[in-house]
DNA sequence: CCAGAGGTTCGATACAATACGAACCATGCA
DNA sequence: TGCATGGTTCGTATTGTATCGAACCTCTGG
């Protein structure tokens, strides 16, 4: 069961799920910034760029976070987005890297 | 430019486009099914046993042939779905392997 | 030559996904 | 307390995807 915040636990990521979820250029394009940072590393929603307005990127964040792809820690006001790295790796080994860099 | 039977060249071969592709639950598991098989086989698309109509089944062959999972070979009245092994990897290294079993 | 099997294509339908603005709910700061 | 900032939610329009049956093409085998 998906804790309060809607990250689903461990053996609850879904591999067609989180296919799905980076079968998106935008979000794609966020997992990848998010692999370059280091692990364990946060980032602003807003940090990203991307060109869509902000009930979009929300619904973008959402789909990512409900995939286990990310979690989504609160800081006050505003709100950070961190990879799950080691989660996503013990459970599909390889798939971040995999697709960290879209070539060309 | 994709060839005749609309097989996407190596280097046209698009991370999201493979990403789709695999995010649907049908085409997900024939692909696993391939991994399973040496490399180089070839499967009757009949053979994976997929639960829809045959209009159905040639529109996800035509999905995962025009991403470039599968090459498409004509064998007389039937035709043989065989997984692009080596150009997926050459191209997206380890996702194949990350995508072969999925767990639980 | 004709019937059947395997595939593709087309049109229709139903459902899901993306996108936006408006309204709303917090937090933080003046 | 008031207000700006960052996010979420809701309603909606648009687009894309999955699905089917019917019609059609092509090859194989009587």
């Amino acid at each position: 069961m998906p804790d309060a915040e809607g990250h689903p636990a461990l053996d609850e990521i879904q591999l067609v799920s989180v296919l799905a979820a980076l079968a998106d250029p935008l979000r794609l394009e966020v997992v990848q910034k998010l692999m370059v940072e280091a692990d364990g590393a946060e980032r602003h929603c807003t940090s990203f760029g991307l060109p869509v307005s902000k009930s979009t990127r929300s619904h973008h964040f959402k789909v990512l976070r409900e995939a286990g792809l990310i979690k989504q820690v609160d800081r006050g006001n505003s709100r950070m987005a961190q990879l799950r790295r080691s989660d996503i790796e013990s459970r599909f080994p390889g798939l971040l890297d995999a697709v960290a860099t879209t070539p060309d």
